[in-house]
DNA sequence: TCCCGACTGGGCAATCTGTACAGCGATTCA
DNA sequence: TGAATCGCTGTACAGATTGCCCAGTCGGGA
């Protein structure tokens, strides 16, 4: 899937993002057109998902996460994942197993915005129950990078080339 | 906090992140100083977090999203973050309100991965229980656009200037 | 043994970035 | 009312980077 470089690439990017196709090559003692093409690859492939800036809502004053795991009625999934995508402070929805239907990931300005939020929620008929967990601290925070270690030293067998 | 030239910047590098500050004042009708000025105070205030690449999971060949949630024993809490940050496939842990004390994030490249993922994890004395969910599907994937035009309104009737 | 894909090293024109500066309108404060 | 300040504009310039092209080399697979 990738290899050593590529995982070279993707550290040195998420690192130190502004440095550029070529100062990259410098570091990492390959030519130019190298980077641009494994660059290129990895956007194609769909590993790098986009170059764009990560917002933190914290920053934005939405200091308050929470995840909230809502049981829908039968085959309301398709209404209430309308209606949850237009709430702006539900960020991420998932269908899952287990108890609840679905899993939110949601933000509030804080715990009494969050209030508000998780009644836009439920504001919705179709959703029948809902428990919430606020997040009090981030332990590990999001991170990729290990994951993009571990790919490439499970492809080390079979190396792109070289 | 951010006003809406700020969030025309965010959603228009968000959709186009290749674009360069020289193009999005040409679309955005400003002059590039201010653009610039704009991404560094972004940047700054920490709303811009980083400009590094999106690592898609998935396109890693981590097929499987999870939401683990883990009762460790009372004052482990250190012992057990250190342990869940040495395992690449977890990918966010925070603190949580609620039954489990902590929530975490993990990915694995199919279901009988997962397993071994969550044997790793559990692997730790500390952790007295887990539950585990599975992501089925994406319902509404990760955004924060919808955060940051609503956070530009509701400061339009502070707007920075003009 | 031949072919092909990947990497190298080089070059070129066009473009962008970083930075600086003066002017201007609006806001704040005395 | 006047002075200082702040953000935006438009402009300028040197230096660096990008996108693109090419010939040559190397290693693996057919």
């Amino acid at each position: 899937m990738i290899d050593g470089l590529d995982a070279r690439i993707l550290e040195l990017f998420t690192r130190e993002p502004r440095i550029g196709v070529l100062e990259a090559s410098r570091r990492l003692q390959v030519a130019r057109g190298t980077v641009q093409a494994r660059l290129d690859r990895l956007r194609d492939t769909g590993v790098i998902a986009t170059f764009a800036p990560t917002v933190d809502p914290a920053a934005l004053g939405f200091r308050v996460t929470a995840f909230a795991s809502l049981d829908i009625r039968q085959g309301a999934r398709e209404s209430v994942a309308a209606h949850l995508s237009r709430i702006p402070e539900v960020l991420e929805v998932h269908t899952i197993t287990g108890q609840g239907d679905l899993l939110c990931r949601i933000v509030a300005r804080d715990n009494d915005d969050l209030q508000r939020v998780i009644d836009d929620l439920v504001g919705d008929a179709d959703i029948v129950r809902t428990s919430t967990l606020i997040a009090l601290s981030t332990v590990v925070g999001p991170r990729v990078l290990p994951l993009v270690e571990s790919a490439a030293a499970s492809s080390a067998n079979a190396p792109r080339t070289r």
